[in-house]
DNA sequence: GACATATGTCATATC
DNA sequence: GTGATATGACATATG
């Protein structure tokens, strides 16, 4: 009485003892534990938490990439592939397939709920391929999902293959809990992990080797589980279906380990032993966790070009309005270059030339009066200096409050005439101090000193207004500036020259500045990435600690739901002869095992028996 | 003196 | 076409 396990589940809240009543010679005793309900759960969960149909696909494309055929297209294309393998079970026909899992059941369950009775009987279905001799004949075509399913049990073999001697990365020895505190903890420099491998490395052993083998493999599929039925051949070819698929068969995976089988299929059960449904639980998170990491990646990118975006945005905005801002040093630069050029009318000091820049005008402004100071210093170039490593330093400096994100490093060219080159804050204390108090006239050959080239020029040159000036008015108010003043071409060219130059000037310094916030962003999101990395690990290991758990459970309440039945007589149930189907209404039929029984399936009369905790 | 770093400058592209 | 800006490349200054 090996009915299918959508047969029984067919019955759903509906199947009671009368609907099966009728059956005789083979004792189905319908069991009703609330331990049930927790497999039910757990089968349930099966189907609809952990196997998504892009899981699927994903594992069918791993499979293909292995094989290296061409990706199915559709159902058909995945059909043909597994033709090979699927040892001559006759597709007929596709049943609906669930939107997100590509579950058939909606199709197949429903209408059993209806026609169960009926169906199970030979009469009503008779079987019509050699091949489906020994399956029911109520059995529903091969669809989608057990496709999907017959590879993602291949896979499942295969990543237990590998993953049984494959120790978790990050931990040397181990259980992959131990080892997980260390590779999930926050090292200063993380080591970049193989997602591809190490995430299957990591979780496959865990499952596969803390199980006893419970479960006979040789047993034939009466006790596949109903939700989620795998390959199901006849029972007849279990043989055959063990040389498809090795040692191993799918089937039978939550037989009892007493239950009639060889050490070694024991063993190869044990391999198995990882039901289907949690495989395709961790499959899918491996590859949810894979996807996530490419997410990561990609959404990295574009969350960091935003950021980034947004950060060039604010520059580009505070460069902006920086040059206009009246925390500008333009003001103190004022103070000090009007002092220059009023002290340069004086004409108390000679000016050097350009030394090593030779633009034409500034050639023929300078020329006259070379080396009478000795050339460019150099030194003063440090006290318009910003770290823009250390944006901080810019909250000390009063004229630069409420800037914020300022990206301009126009400090004053002049601000401050310090005796000594210093720190970018002391200079702005400092050229604070000096515009609040008393007019600071420094001598001229400091001036001269600690002045800029084109400062220098500017004085040489005679220029009647501060190249602050120069530089920072609007091109309407630099205009009217020339015109007002009756200027030499030589000492227009300069002008032009300077204000190039100092708008040059501070756009490099904003475009360093933008370069190493890019930077500093990149590398910020790298190490977010990495502490994400390292938190989705570890979340994944509890989720796997916790099917783990559940397994564990599982499979003692298997047993124990197994040494209370009894048949009609309070025999119990000889494991070896009888499996466990569990129903969705968490009901529990107990049928024979073998060929023969399915066929007395058809008509058997079975008992079932509530037995909920 | 070699080297690294910071800064200025130029040339060019883009808006 | 012009001006402003951005940026790569180079030169220079400095520690």
């Amino acid at each position: 009485c090996s009915v299918t396990p959508g047969e029984y589940l067919s019955g759903g809240g509906d199947a009671s003892s009368d609907r099966y009543g009728g059956f005789n010679g083979v004792g189905h005793v319908l069991l009703s534990l609330q331990d049930i309900d927790l497999i039910d759960i757990l089968w349930r969960q099966d189907i609809d938490l952990g196997a998504g149909r892009e899981v699927f696909n994903y594992s069918n494309r791993q499979k293909e990439s292995e094989e290296e055929k061409p990706s199915p297209q559709d159902s058909k294309e995945a059909s043909e592939e597994q033709e090979s393998w699927r040892n001559g079970i006759n597709l007929q026909g596709s049943a609906p397939v669930d939107g997100e899992t590509g579950e058939s059941i909606p199709e197949q369950f429903p209408a059993r709920v209806v026609t169960s009775e009926v169906a199970v009987s030979n009469e009503d279905v008779p079987s019509t391929s050699q091949g489906l001799a020994a399956v029911p004949a109520a059995e529903p075509p091969l669809d989608l999902e057990q496709q999907w399913q017959d590879i993602m049990a291949i896979m499942e073999l295969q990543a237990m293959e590998v993953n049984s001697t494959a120790p978790l990365p990050g931990s040397a020895a181990g259980t992959p809990e131990s080892g997980a505190a260390g590779q999930f903890g926050l090292p200063a420099r993380p080591t970049p992990i193989n997602q591809d491998v190490s995430l299957h490395q990591a979780s496959l052993p865990s499952c596969s080797q803390d199980f006893p083998p419970p479960f006979n493999p040789q047993l034939d599929s009466a006790g596949a589980p109903q939700r989620a039925p795998l390959l199901r051949p006849p029972s007849g070819n279990s043989s055959n279906v063990n040389s498809t698929f090795g040692a191993t068969n799918l089937t039978g995976i939550f037989l009892p380990p007493h239950v009639n089988g060889s050490a070694s299929n024991a063993t190869a059960a044990a391999a198995v032993l990882a039901d289907p449904f949690g495989s395709l639980l961790e499959e899918a998170m491996l590859d949810e966790i894979s996807l996530l990491d490419l997410a990561m990646e990609e959404g990295f990118s574009q969350a960091q070009a935003s950021q980034l975006e947004d950060e060039l945005d604010s520059d580009s905005g505070l460069s902006l309005d920086s040059s206009r801002s009246p925390a500008s040093p333009s003001s103190s630069e004022t103070s000090c270059s009007s002092a220059a050029s009023s002290s340069s009318t004086s004409a108390t000091f000679s000016e050097e030339g350009a030394v090593g820049y030779s633009t034409d005008s500034e050639v023929a402004a300078a020329e006259p009066e070379e080396g009478a100071v000795g050339g460019y210093q150099p030194g003063y170039s440090k006290l318009c200096r910003m770290s823009f490593q250390d944006p901080t330093q810019f909250h000390g400096l009063p004229q630069l409050d409420g800037v914020g994100h300022n990206h301009t490093y126009n400090l004053p060219l002049a601000s401050a005439f310090p005796e000594r080159p210093e720190l970018p804050l002391a200079a702005g204390k400092k050229a604070a101090r000096d515009k609040q108090g008393a007019k600071f006239q420094p001598p001229q050959d400091f001036l001269d000193k600690h002045s800029s080239r084109d400062e220098r020029r500017a004085r040489a040159m005679k220029i009647p207004f501060s190249n602050d000036k120069i530089i920072n008015l609007p091109v309407e108010e630099f205009n009217e500036l020339l015109a007002k003043h009756h200027l030499s071409e030589a000492q227009l060219a300069l002008i032009r020259d300077i204000r190039r130059r100092g708008k040059n000037k501070l756009a490099a310094q904003n475009c360093r500045k933008r370069k190493l916030d890019t930077i500093i962003n990149l590398e910020q999101g790298v190490q977010d990435l990495r502490r994400d990395k390292a938190r989705l690990l570890k979340e994944k290991m509890e989720f796997l600690r916790s099917i783990r758990q559940m397994k564990q459970k599982m499979q003692s309440l298997y047993q124990e739901v197994f040494a209370q039945l009894r048949d009609e007589e309070g025999r119990p149930y000889p494991p070896s002869q009888y499996s466990l189907q569990y129903g969705a209404d968490g009901s529990v039929l107990v049928t024979p095992r073998g060929a023969a029984a399915a066929e007395q399936g058809r008509k058997p009369e079975k008992k079932q028996k509530d037995k909920k905790k």
